[in-house]
DNA sequence: ATCCCGAGGG
DNA sequence: CCCTCTGGAT
């Protein structure tokens, strides 16, 4: 018998009733959001946490970061991968904050992809996080469930994230963020995907097609 | 060898 | 669609 992926179980089952998941990336500010973002691209959510944590100390706010400037900046976060663009992109989106939004992150998504270094999915993590608008950012791990779940199989990430906006009741849609990039992260991983201990495994039929029991 | 809360350019 | 940028973890 085939399963249907409900997504509104799925996030029900997975969400462990946990209606306000908080991570080690709930960082203090939207400012300080939008940088680790900026910063995460092709980089573990861990390593990202290690730079950030003394990045923010010395330089909280987008006036702080410039005045610390792209060198010492980049001195900060030489241990996660492709370190010089993001300390270029820091700098000039500090600068540009202060010169174009009075030092504030920006709630529209022209505004915020205007930014260097900032994509669509660092757009919609700020619009969802923090504006809580009807945005869900695609992330590897997003992407990855939403082609296992069979919500958009063999698909784009622009594609995932069209249906998932479509399925996901409204009120869900700032914490399913949260419980799928941590569920994809823990749980249905890339390599070795522990499809014995997921919640949603009765609505997937990823398990059944690749663990033969 | 593969993957990580991608973006930018061809 | 493709490619490059990049270091660390597994």
């Amino acid at each position: 018998m085939m399963k249907r992926a409900d997504i509104r179980a799925f996030l029900e089952a997975i969400s462990g009733g946990n209606a306000n998941p908080r991570t080690e990336l709930d960082y203090a500010t939207p400012y300080q959001l939008l940088v680790a973002v900026v910063l995460s691209a092709q980089a573990t959510d861990v390593s990202v946490n290690r730079v950030t944590r003394t990045l923010f100390a010395d330089a909280p706010t987008p006036q702080a970061m410039v005045a610390l400037g792209e060198a010492a900046i980049a001195q900060r976060i030489k241990s996660i991968g492709l370190w010089q663009a993001k300390a270029k992109n820091v700098a000039m989106l500090s600068h540009l904050l202060l010169e174009r939004h009075g030092g504030e992150v920006p709630g529209d998504r022209a505004a915020l992809e205007a930014l260097p270094g900032v994509g669509r999915k660092t757009a919609n993590v700020v619009l969802n996080e923090v504006f809580g608008q009807p945005a869900m950012a695609v992330d590897t791990h997003i992407f990855r469930l939403g082609n296992r779940t069979g919500l958009a199989p063999g698909s784009t990430p622009r594609a995932v994230e069209d249906a998932l906006l479509k399925r996901i009741p409204k009120d869900m849609l700032k914490p399913a963020h949260l419980w799928l990039i941590l569920h994809g992260r823990y749980v249905c991983k890339a390599r070795t995907p522990e499809c014995w201990r997921c919640p949603g495994a009765a609505y997937c039929t990823y398990g059944e097609k690749t663990i033969k029991a």
